[in-house]
DNA sequence: GACCAGGCACATC
DNA sequence: GATGTGCATGGT
């Protein structure tokens, strides 16, 4: 093994060959996944499932809805997700982004540039860099990669980049490694949450991990 | 009971 | 600029 290039290349083959494609993002629309990306924030999906279908049982996963709703409502609502207080604020944040500068159309969103939307979307209060790739990726479909505590963590124990550097450097380096490609970059940071989850924990110790083989 | 989950803002040093 | 803390549910 050579370069940085080809060890991200190698282990994105890894991954799908051991795994398969994991067919993300599970949403119906792209509203829903920019709700789901917010919710998610340091939450198991599972809750956020359950938040989400409180909202769709109840007929209010719309933006206008969200705006018009009172936050307490609102975060009664999306309670099973955790932090429930704090998400009620920043969808209330989003939506008024998303309605304000596009009229709540996704269309019109998913046209604008990709740099000035990810400088958008990091001014609207609880988006941080992670939140905002995954929003422009799986909602909008712009081919940003989305770096997370996994990915600085196994790219870290693989000696690929130490952990001292920040979200931009880890990113920067799957941009210039890779074709700037939605599908791939969809696949291969799923693939990363689907193995970090099963052998990647922070107090767990590669255990079978099918990625040991790139370990130095 | 400890640990963890598809982070982020804010305070403090 | 680095480090610490609050936010909170539900699963293992």
């Amino acid at each position: 093994m050579k370069n940085t290039k080809e060890i991200l290349y190698s282990i994105y083959q890894c991954l799908y060959d051991r795994y398969g494609p994991q067919l993300w993002w599970p949403a119906e629309d792209p509203f829903e996944v920019m709700v789901g990306a917010i919710l998610t924030q340091n939450t198991n999906w599972k809750n956020v499932e359950r938040a989400i279908n409180n909202l769709k049982e109840a007929n209010l996963l719309d933006p206008y809805k969200i705006q018009k709703m009172k936050s307490q409502k609102l975060a009664s609502l999306i309670r099973p997700a955790g932090y429930f207080n704090v998400k009620a604020g920043r969808l209330k944040a989003f939506v008024q982004y998303f309605i304000s500068h596009y009229s709540a159309s996704v269309e019109a969103m998913k046209g604008e540039k990709t740099e000035v939307l990810r400088e958008n979307l990091l001014n609207v209060k609880g988006i941080g860099p992670e939140t905002a790739d995954s929003i422009l990726l799986y909602a909008l479909e712009h081919p940003v990669f989305v770096i997370d505590a996994y990915t600085k963590r196994i790219l870290s124990r693989h000696k690929i980049l130490d952990g001292s550097h920040n979200y931009e450097a880890y990113q920067q380096l799957f941009h210039e490694s890779l074709p700037l490609d939605t599908e791939l970059f969809n696949e291969y940071h799923a693939l990363i949450v689907r193995v970090g989850k099963e052998h990647c924990r922070t107090k767990q110790v590669c255990n079978g991990c099918p990625l040991s083989i790139f370990l130095p």
